[in-house]
DNA sequence: AACGCCATGTAAGCAGTTACATGATTCA
DNA sequence: TGAATCATGTAACTGCTTACATGGCGTT
């Protein structure tokens, strides 16, 4: 499990309340690690108590106090301790291709619906990769001299980038595969 | 959900029992869904149950009697009702990427450490793609006329082929930043 | 007046992991 | 003799999802 680790690198990259670390997660960080506002605030609970993480109360006008987390000197020794230990195998969990066998055994209708599935989806991950690129070329502009956590944080970028365009072209051949049968 | 659908479209391509499933989770379909063989007997159970799969004895000489399910008509309807529902987007969780930004925060010992584990993990990817072209080979061959089934499977697995080419890809820009800081 | 954003949680339930258990056969 | 493979499970636990809850402020 890594939750508690991506909470405690998010937490170094900069200090947040529980809500800042959960809109972080649906955008940046969500592309290696999701999770909802539910479970970040459980874990952060849990965080808190072991003394990972210490939170200051920030009074605010016009806005909701917030609570901001740091990450505390033992929050930075369990960092570096799961930086050393193995990198644990990825639970693979992809529908879309569970679909695609699937539709061997679905009729001409079904497939026409997965179709327009497929197509949808595709839609959404290009817009996906639309933002990457945007985001890439706001935050790593090609002129900067980067500090060593900016090019770990674009490497890492890339890899989404990298991603969203392998899956977009596997989506073509998928698409032309499915259309055969019409 | 879908390991009850990823069993379903398993069993139609080829009845068999709990613990050939998880063989197969461990090998072909283990590539887009991951299961133990713990969680596939308890969800077959369950399947059991529901009728969604009927199971036939079958006695054998030397080994284990086995119990060998096929999917019933309950079953194809439920799978071709799911295969008509919006896919789920991923619930993405990948260790690496973590770590990698992780890395910013660690010593030049701890990126060292770092560096050997993704030369590992590097390693073991690139085993995985020369099984997976090993096995394009051997079930894909060029000159055959696939069935519909077939050219199904073969462009699922075409999306894991490209997976791991990219995966690779990627690992050696990662590679790069982290020797850098040496 | 209604909707969306900021901000923080509780509670119930399910999916998935890890550990443990059994027992026969085949092969080195 | 011991390890690997075939074959099937139970039990405990943890992590994650879904639903529910509250309340003020700013914008349309």
């Amino acid at each position: 499990m890594a939750l508690e680790h991506a909470i405690l690198v998010s937490l170094l990259e900069q200090p947040g309340s529980g809500y800042e670390l959960a809109r972080r997660f649906e955008r940046s960080i969500g592309r290696f690690w999701t999770a909802t506002h539910q479970q970040i605030y459980r874990v952060l609970k849990r965080m808190e108590t072991d003394d990972w993480v210490v939170a200051r109360e920030v009074g605010q006008d016009g806005r909701p106090d917030k609570r901001t987390f740091s990450v505390s000197d033992t929050g930075r020794d369990v960092l570096t301790a799961w930086l050393r230990e193995p990198v644990q195998p990825e639970a693979v969990r992809h529908d879309l291709a569970v679909k695609v066998r699937g539709a061997a055994f679905d009729d001409p209708a079904g497939r026409a619906a997965l179709i327009g599935e497929v197509e949808r989806y595709r839609a959404e991950h290009e817009e996906l990769l639309t933002r990457y690129l945007a985001g890439e070329k706001r935050d790593f502009p090609d002129d900067a001299a980067p500090t060593t956590g900016q090019r770990l944080q674009h490497v890492v970028l890339r890899g989404g980038i990298a991603y969203e365009r392998m899956l977009l072209d596997w989506l073509d051949e998928v698409l032309t595969e499915l259309r055969k049968e019409a």
